[in-house]
DNA sequence: TTTACATTTGAACGCTTGTTCAGTTAGCGT
DNA sequence: ACGCTAACTGAACAAGCGTTCAAATGTAAA
């Protein structure tokens, strides 16, 4: 046998991805092996090889898409024009919600597999998140400015807020107690509060 | 060479904590080998198995150490009778950090290597980790129930909190801006506004 | 039908892995 | 000084690792 009838090197190359995602974040970069990959996705370790350089790069990949679908998602937003920092939090937190419940493996990887990146593909990722914790912390800054909100540190209010919404992801079931549209607004009371907002 | 010259079991079995907790903080369980952890004692791979049946046990064991010296700490606190859940509250936020920031590498793994347990042995684990958080939600329960707490789900923001507590351990450093007394301060007021206290 | 290319196999490469164990030495109680 | 045990070495084991590549086969265009 050599090449199987019936493939299609998009399907392969998505398959790679979407089997990485899963078997990464359940058992971990260094704890999953090509061949694993390769069985899973019904295929010979080496063809694996011509949809991603080496191991490493697949792994960075599957972050930098991450990011980049996080990034372009809220940038991508209809955002109606001057609207106040309460109403901003409050689309940062149902956006943050609404994007990271559905992709549980992508965010337990992007979070656990940080230092298993080389340093430069980790200075991307880095770079990424920083970005996004701008988002939060600008509204943070706006509404510390024009009294709406009233947090000790803005800083230290961002890490802690997004460490709050991210943590969700550690605890959320589908089949759970509470449905999504309920959680959404749990937490955004709780955001609403930690961020001192005076309506 | 055989035994080395002022060798001690008990010296080299801590060695061998100390080593594997920091190496495994930094590079994660699966990533060093026992050869790499023997190097760093001082000593040959061989030689652990003195300290250790296998490398599964002694992930297990820091952990379980850990998680047993949080519960101890906790226990051994000197608690007057009779205060209120808002002191409480605080009583337990100002714990977690002093608790927590010092062993910022035992944290690191309690969360990142968990899936890399035996079922057994993340059952144990999981065990001791609600009994913590049951801890925060018997606080936030009373203070709910005699009105000093407002929050929409109590259990929900036991894992909330908690999870904005622990999410401090990935951005402090000794040398940073904030103090430990002022982080403190901080974060006690971002827990009590998000619990909705009223003093 | 032939040609070109996309896709995959399967074997091989050198290296590392966790773990075991017979043999060797150091320190201590007698 | 002798013997016992605690501590450790160093080699060995089978298994698995990431990665490469010539060869084989399917698909589609000419």
């Amino acid at each position: 046998m050599a090449r199987k009838s019936g493939s299609s090197g998009i399907k392969t190359a998505k398959q790679l991805h979407e089997t990485a995602t899963v078997l990464f974040a359940k058992n971990g970069y260094a704890a999953v092996s090509m061949r694993q990959i390769a069985r899973e996705v019904g295929v010979q370790a080496g063809a694996l090889y011509l949809y991603t350089a080496d191991k490493q790069s697949l792994l960075f990949d599957l972050l930098d898409e991450h990011m980049k679908d996080l990034l372009d998602a809220w940038e991508g937003r209809t955002t109606p024009h001057e609207i106040t920092p309460i109403d901003q939090l409050e689309r940062f937190v149902r956006f943050h919600i609404r994007f990271h419940l559905p992709r549980a493996d992508e965010v337990f990887i992007s979070y656990m597999e940080l230092r298993n990146l080389t340093p430069e593909n980790f200075e991307v990722i880095q770079n990424a998140r920083r970005t996004y914790e701008a988002i939060l912390h600008d509204i943070l800054s706006a509404g510390q400015t024009d009294g709406t909100f009233k947090v000790s540190d803005t800083k230290v209010a961002t890490y802690a807020i997004i460490a709050m919404l991210t943590g969700m992801n550690t605890w959320y079931r589908d089949e759970g107690r509470l449905s999504l549209d309920m959680i959404e607004e749990i937490y955004l009371d709780l955001v609403l509060s930690a961020a001192g907002a005076t309506p």
